[in-house]
DNA sequence: GCGTCGTTTCGGCCAGTACCGAACCATCGC
DNA sequence: GCGATGGTTCGGTACTGGCCGAAACGACGC
């Protein structure tokens, strides 16, 4: 009876559209300040002082603060998942046909998005697909590196071995892709991949959401270092 | 932008304690009635009426009216899905330690327990397992029943070749455990299977909730036919 | 037919909350 | 020091929406 509380409690979060905007906006995994949310939301920076608190207190922002500004995120992966699983369900439910598709979510969304701070979309699901192929992950039981999967990415990416020390996080774990129905790499390895690709100029946001495309010196790398060639 | 309110009207159906009781109620799969609901969440019959019409209409929940009575049952998988990620996301964050989760999730639920329509929990997975080990279940990409799994629904378990004929909805797929954090066997296959072992009175219902446990027989069979041995 | 019972509609009450503007506070740049 | 700027607090307003009880509706059993 209580745990209906909870989910209520819960839900009501991102049950207000100013809310659930901000949310949406987080999910590219910066860091925002509260005067660019309230901006982004439509409303006085007043109010949204209101509801960030709501939102940190809910535990799924936490704050920094630093000088004047105070900078907003997500609280952690399993909160980013939270609501990219939430928001994937405001998809219409009933044919995944390929023609259709293309008119719910936006085609450069589906072609290639962060998801909190990993890849998602085709491009991640691409790439997951890639690195099991060569060996490099183990999707047989859960999402595990190999043991040449460290290999490839401290020698070829040029990790450093300290980036890859998992802590509380998980060195590999899946995130369901709601747009491709399929699992694609997440935890540190996945955010480290993502961060590599965005600072080799491999990958480049569109705009300032969260899709991403590849440009043309990471078409190259994707195809010699994971022999991706077909995508778009 | 117009995706913020799509996924704050969603999030609203959940945000209320009362509809989120019914939702929990309606996770055990079963279709209950107006009155059920109203009592089980403790308001009026018209408050039920107004939140169930809101319920259908955001296609968390479908009607199905027979003589003086209304049916109310979850819409498809995918709504119990989005109900059980949301609730898993209101247990304690920090540390999956074995001792502490008995205070979370009953110990029951976790031991076994039905979502929506298949089975959950520790004997959920036990179950994947053991198909997997056996070679009925294969997980390498993506869940999908073997060929030999095939004969073993329809041999062993005695389930009809016309039960198994996937229409829109896939022969197996996996759904994330959120006690166990592991995937478990959903789909139609996972239906049935829960469908024969409750048929069979292999596994009988702890009170009126949604928590399973193994008869004795059940235990027999478990072992017979799975080779688990060390379910409690 | 007629009462009974499950459900729905309607009217009205009340609490919670989303919103803003104005005053206030703190930090920065100068 | 001083203004400018980002953020917060506070008061006040308006609206949504959850709740109930009473009355109406419709199917059932007799």
């Amino acid at each position: 009876m209580t745990s209906a509380s909870d989910l209520a409690s819960l839900a009501a979060l991102l049950a207000d559209e100013t809310r659930a905007a901000m949310c949406l906006a987080l999910l590219d995994g910066r860091a925002w300040t509260a005067g660019e949310l309230a901006a982004h939301a439509g409303v006085a920076p007043s109010t949204a002082t209101e509801h960030l608190h709501r939102l940190i207190k809910g535990g799924l922002l936490v704050e920094r603060r630093q000088g004047r500004h105070r900078y907003l995120r997500l609280a952690g992966g399993s909160a980013a998942q939270l609501i990219e699983d939430l928001s994937a369900h405001t998809e219409p439910r009933p044919t995944p046909a390929r023609g259709l598709r293309a008119a719910t979510a936006s085609a450069a969304l589906r072609r290639g998005r962060t998801c909190y701070d990993h890849l998602a979309g085709r491009l991640g699901v691409a790439v997951t697909d890639a690195m099991t192929a060569a060996g490099l992950l183990d999707q047989s039981g859960g999402f595990a590196i190999t043991a040449s999967g460290v290999d490839w990415l401290t020698g070829t990416l040029g990790l450093s071995p300290s980036d890859l020390r998992p802590g509380r996080r998980p060195l590999a774990r899946g995130c369901l892709d709601w747009t491709e129905r399929r699992q694609h790499l997440a935890g540190l390895a996945g955010a480290k991949v993502c961060e590599t690709f965005l600072g080799n100029g491999w990958i480049a946001r569109i705009g300032s959401g969260r899709a991403v495309r590849p440009t043309s010196d990471g078409k190259a790398a994707l195809r010699d270092l994971l022999g991706i060639r077909d995508i778009d």
